[in-house]
DNA sequence: CTATGTGAACAGCTTCACAGCG
DNA sequence: CGCTGTGAAGCTGTTCACATAG
């Protein structure tokens, strides 16, 4: 419905790769990239990259190449990132730490507003020494989502109550879920999920690795 | 190199949803399963099952379905966990930990042996309290590799020394790397790396929300 | 009548190749 | 000249539709 219509969903992977790498790029004081050196550095076809970005406008100056500054803010914007979206995290086991210690959050337009668990050995608990925020029970998470405007979930509860709590979430207003529930949620149209499974990852590898050799001694 | 030829690479990532949710069918007591119903809980045409699945064979019973204990073992074969992996984890943080935590890698055939980080500080101490692997210095990790036949990589390490890292266990004979580090890591031909980074997944959720909305309030 | 396996049609993504601009 | 932006060509993956088997 609207905006990304048209545009190839690899596409817009491969916006977040570009950004990443011109952020790297800045960082060393380069303020023009061609799109054979971005191709390069991603292992992507330089006719790749000026496509990808072709699709949302003309970005690059013939003969030169991209501002990298430039483009860095023109890929914020088209990817949403220049504002702070809020973020809910449900799960505080493991992972669910692992996730909230990560700093990259907030420097990349991510704010961890709130954190929600069942266990109520958990609940009340500072979840970092240095961090002002605690876990609250899973009972109110839909009252925190509807009264701080939440949109985005990251989801690392176990995989029996994921689908559950999938539903309250989106029920309450959640659009986006990044979700670690080795399970294939079912959402409504217009709220999108991505998820993440290791075991699914290692068995990717473990394929590639036996399609190209004996396997495992 | 050859097993993996002519199989489009979306197929093989489907398989690892399939065997996920085979193994949950099969816990319900479902002995038999139609293209139709694996395709309805993982939101895929009925096509497109019975496609991916006859790169590597014919398994269905045409008026029957899959059998579903039958298919299980098919696939875990195919995607060569039938037999058990090795696992060396490198980067001992916070990610690091959590993902060793995870109960699931046994069970789907991977075996984490060996954990390596650079902090002097967590060498020698035990990552779990009820695990019997002790954190082993970094300096040790291709005779680790050697010794040890290993083949896969799950690597946590900051994004600035994750190549150097990367070249050290391909250079030991690791083959395939599942990365955590927000970097594109460049390898010879054969190796295999999957990505995942937590701020391009976010952003994708980002943009998906931002497109058909009007973003966050 | 149900459900698989598969060639053929279709759709979507990537690469090519070049016109045009700096 | 170098490099972008882009129609056209090429390729890969998905869906259709049906012959075939139980």
């Amino acid at each position: 419905m609207g905006k990304a219509d048209g545009i190839p969903a690899p596409a817009v992977r491969r916006l977040s790769l570009y950004l990443r790498q011109l952020e790297a790029l800045r960082d060393t004081n380069l303020h023009t990239v061609s799109s054979k050196q971005l191709g390069q550095a991603l292992r992507i076809t330089d006719a790749q990259v000026r496509k990808d970005l072709a699709y949302f406008g003309q970005f690059g100056q013939p003969g030169i190449g991209y501002a990298v500054e430039d483009l860095i803010a023109k890929l914020r914007n088209i990817l949403g990132t220049d504002r702070t979206w809020k973020v809910v995290l449900v799960g505080a086991g493991n992972l669910g730490r692992a996730l909230l210690a990560y700093r990259g959050f907030k420097r990349k337009g991510f704010e961890l507003t709130a954190v929600c668990d069942s266990d109520p050995g958990k609940i009340g608990r500072p979840l970092d020494p240095d961090e002002q925020i605690r876990i609250q029970d899973i009972s109110a998470l839909a009252e925190i989502i509807r009264s701080e405007n939440i949109r985005l979930a990251v989801l690392t509860v176990p995989a029996d109550v994921a689908q559950s709590v999938a539903d309250t979430m989106i029920e309450a207003g959640v659009m986006g879920i990044l979700n670690f529930a080795p399970i294939s949620l079912h959402v409504p149209p217009g709220v999108t999920v991505t998820s993440v499974d290791l075991a699914v990852h290692l068995e990717q590898l473990s394929f590639n690795v036996g399609a190209s050799a004996a396997g495992p001694p």
